[in-house]
DNA sequence: GTCTATAGTCGGATAGAC
DNA sequence: GTCTATCCGACTATAGAC
């Protein structure tokens, strides 16, 4: 049923070396060489597999983003409240940012400054990430009675911008205590939400 | 009374042109000659005065650091209510990120992955911001009741993260619609201060 | 302090063997 | 589809003229 044979085997660990080389290297440092380094192949591939190191950086995005949506579609669909959400992104920030792909996607974003084809391509492919978020935001904004004076776009690109912004800035920390970050946010919606709460038992009418 | 001679000027220019180079091609395509083409110099200059790229970049980190908190100390100084810090936040955008330090600030920020040297002076020419920013927040919280349960460090870091997230997210837009993103966060800050307001109009004991 | 010149390295991209 | 070989441009860093 694979008609490609092993090209796409191929592609993925082409895309996965990407990765790592964006993870450990960073953008600054990322050339066809020294991704093919990391996976152990040869540097002409990225070539003729992707036609080049920008067409390979998008198709990370793009997987990447493909893969989290998947992942967390489902755990992002049940969330109903305010920490219910932080839960759900400090699950993603245990499991992510270990495994550095968020890290990967900070790198490829600073990259998009001076390239068009970049900035275009990975735009692209965080649309399904960031629809999933549109939609849990939507939700919960329906349950409070602010939802027609906020723009969902503009929370949408906040929280997203949180979450990118948080491991630009961890990653930097040589004292690395961003341990406790989570639990305090944790903190922060528990107290926003138990405001709201006592404000609007259920709701005025808008 | 200068003793260094033109020295200084010419440090300047160049820190200058650093800045111009990463906002406008990025950390990707930055080197000692894209940044002495944007100033119209020598690219040796820039390994006699910082021995190095990175200590280039380093200098830039810093100059706009203390740049940055000299300017908005006294605004920062003034803030009593979350309100009036997203006003603050608000002129930061309007007057930094149309320069485009901020965007420099993030390109920086992903160029120290993988460079040591680069994330320790990064981190030391943060400090003057950061710790502006860590006074504001804790005056705010000690207007609360809830000063003892959050963790100053980790608000000063979400809010900072908060920030970079978002110049690194709207650079992206093809649609440019982050005019509308601060007066969201208006509302929402608004929102958030009155509900704090009118759960405890002074504030109970600790 | 600023310039030119240059050594040496590395990277993007392609041609062509297998 | 994957490899080797290669061209050529760009880069860092230094030496040395001015």
């Amino acid at each position: 049923m694979r008609v490609t044979g092993t090209s796409d085997d191929t592609r993925a660990r082409i895309v996965g070396a990407a990765l790592q080389a964006l993870r450990d290297d960073g953008i600054a440092a990322i050339s066809a060489r020294s991704i093919a380094r990391h996976g152990g192949f040869n540097q002409a591939l990225i070539f003729y597999h992707f036609g080049s190191v920008e067409g390979l950086l998008v198709a990370v995005a793009r997987r990447e983003s493909e893969r989290r949506s998947a992942l967390y579609a489902e755990a992002l669909r049940e969330v109903t409240s305010l920490p219910e959400l932080v839960a759900v992104a400090r699950r993603l920030h245990d499991e992510e940012f270990a495994a550095g792909s968020v890290a990967a996607l900070t790198q490829v974003l600073a990259g998009a400054v001076g390239s068009d084809e970049l900035a275009r391509g990975i735009w692209d492919a965080l649309e399904p990430w960031t629809t999933l978020v549109r939609e849990t935001i939507g939700r919960l904004l329906a349950d409070t009675p602010y939802g027609e004076a906020l723009s969902l776009d503009d929370l949408t690109t906040a929280v997203t911008a949180l979450f990118l912004g948080i491991e630009l800035l961890t990653g930097l920390d040589p004292n690395g205590r961003d341990g406790t970050l989570f639990p305090t946010m944790e903190s922060v919606a528990a107290l926003v939400d138990a405001l709201l709460r006592s404000a609007s038992p259920t709701g005025p009418g808008a």
